[in-house]
DNA sequence: TCTGGGGTCCTAGGACCC
DNA sequence: TCTGGGGTCCTAGGACCC
């Protein structure tokens, strides 16, 4: 039997949901209705489309370009902020209303989601259920979203991102020639920017192309990668919806600095303060981490990361700090100007699972008992009511606030 | 007032062991 | 005129996604 499976997508999700909370707060203008985007903070030197009204698009306004670029293009765009809590509000609502249709829902992002429909239809059919979700969506929670309907992920996916907004596609195994196929290899799911043009060189433009070319070819070019996108480009997709929330593999935190800077010193602050939130998070998930990782973009946008093992799983913050702060001094030797830092841990293992040592030592305890009464402390009166010494002025520089 | 931040997975090379 | 080979762990970098 062909699995029954919807792929979910709300229409430009951060610019919809930010409309909702500001006419629900009694301003009067529907910013979907006008230029406008979402964007990050230019004075913060993030100042990027994080998504777009259709007006906005019309003039060729583009996610993840420059506000600057993006102003250009549409001289009386009106730029907003959003806000994660709102996301999260919506996003919420969204799958609470999905779970009236089927349990096996996968949140695939913030605003996207795989429904496997195949023992939920009760002899409805997939593009009724669609129907009805899209009609309850738009009329219960008041946005759009996209729906594809076919019998994997990936071509639910794909279908999904036909024409929007406020649509709904098939792509059944004999829509496939004729609806996916003639799209640019850009197109495909999974396939970027960078391997587009070498495909491109290949004389490989379209969907079908990719399809039609020998698969071994293409394993031989690219590895386990290649069979993906020769199989992806033919449909082929045997993944389940993951219904079950998956543990994290790793928990990272990065901030564009306000400006450049290349003193260790200064550095090492912001590094404090990122760690001490991805250590908060990593005790809230109740795991350890064995391997810390250390990011820095340079003002020319180089990017280059070191990590190293900690000598025992942990979740201290102190222990994370100070393996961090050796792995920056390592790494940042040549003193250039750096524009982005970031903190992430990696190789996560559940605290409950880690075998006791006999070098667990009282000093753990007493470093879990401080992270402890901080986190407590924290959650009480908020961010940065209490930190550590070392961390006094780095706020001059930068301040870090926890994303939810 | 150009260019976010959070993730996952894969690869390749070196160290090290038997 | 030789100089294995398999396996695992670790690290750096890169590709992709939303």
């Amino acid at each position: 039997m062909e699995r029954q499976i919807l792929h979910i997508d709300v229409n430009n999700a951060f610019l919809s949901w930010t409309a909702l909370e500001k006419l629900d707060n009694g301003e009067k203008i529907d910013i979907r209705e006008i230029p406008a985007v979402i964007g990050g903070d230019e004075s913060k030197r993030s100042g990027i489309v994080l998504a777009k009204s259709m007006k906005a698009k019309e003039c060729g306004v583009a996610t993840g370009e420059t506000l600057y670029q993006a102003r250009i293009k549409c001289p009386n765009l009106q730029v907003f902020s959003g806000n994660f809590k709102t996301y999260r509000k919506y996003s919420d609502k969204l799958y609470n209303l999905l779970l009236e249709y089927t349990d096996i829902i996968e949140r695939y992002s913030i605003d996207e989601c795989f429904l496997d429909m195949t023992n939920f239809l009760a002899g409805s059919s997939l593009i009724k259920k669609a129907n009805e979700i899209s009609k309850r969506v738009k009329e219960e929670l008041g946005f759009t979203v996209n729906i594809g309907l076919a019998n994997n992920k990936l071509l639910a996916k794909m279908a999904s991102d036909f024409e929007k907004p406020d649509k709904i596609h098939t792509l059944f195994k004999n829509e496939i020639e004729t609806k996916m196929w003639p799209l640019p290899i850009k197109d495909l799911f999974m396939l970027g920017r960078k391997t587009a043009p070498k495909l491109y060189n290949m004389n490989i433009k379209t969907i079908g192309d990719l399809a039609k070319t020998d698969k071994n070819l293409l394993i031989k070019i690219f590895g386990k990668y290649g069979r993906l996108i020769w199989e992806y480009a033919n449909g082929i997709d045997e993944s389940d919806v993951k219904y079950i929330k998956e543990d994290p593999k790793s928990i990272g935190n990065s901030v564009t600095l306000p400006r450049d800077l290349r003193q260790i010193e200064e550095l090492e602050e912001v590094l404090l303060a990122l760690v001490e939130q991805v250590t908060y998070r990593l005790r809230k998930t109740k795991m350890l981490a064995t391997t810390v990782n250390v990011q820095l973009r340079t003002k020319d946008f180089e990017d280059f990361s070191h990590q190293k093992k900690l000598p025992m799983p942990t979740s201290n913050t102190k222990d994370i700090y100070n393996k961090a702060k050796e792995v920056l001094k390592e790494m940042y030797k040549d003193k250039l100007p750096i524009r982005l830092i970031g903190a992430r841990v990696d190789g996560l293992i559940k605290k409950n699972e880690m075998q006791l040592s006999l070098f667990d030592s009282k000093g753990d305890e007493k470093q879990e008992k401080i992270d402890n009464i901080i986190d407590n402390l924290n959650e009480k009166y908020g961010y940065n009511s209490i930190t550590r010494a070392g961390k006094l002025n780095i706020n001059d520089i930068v301040n870090i606030k926890p994303k939810e």
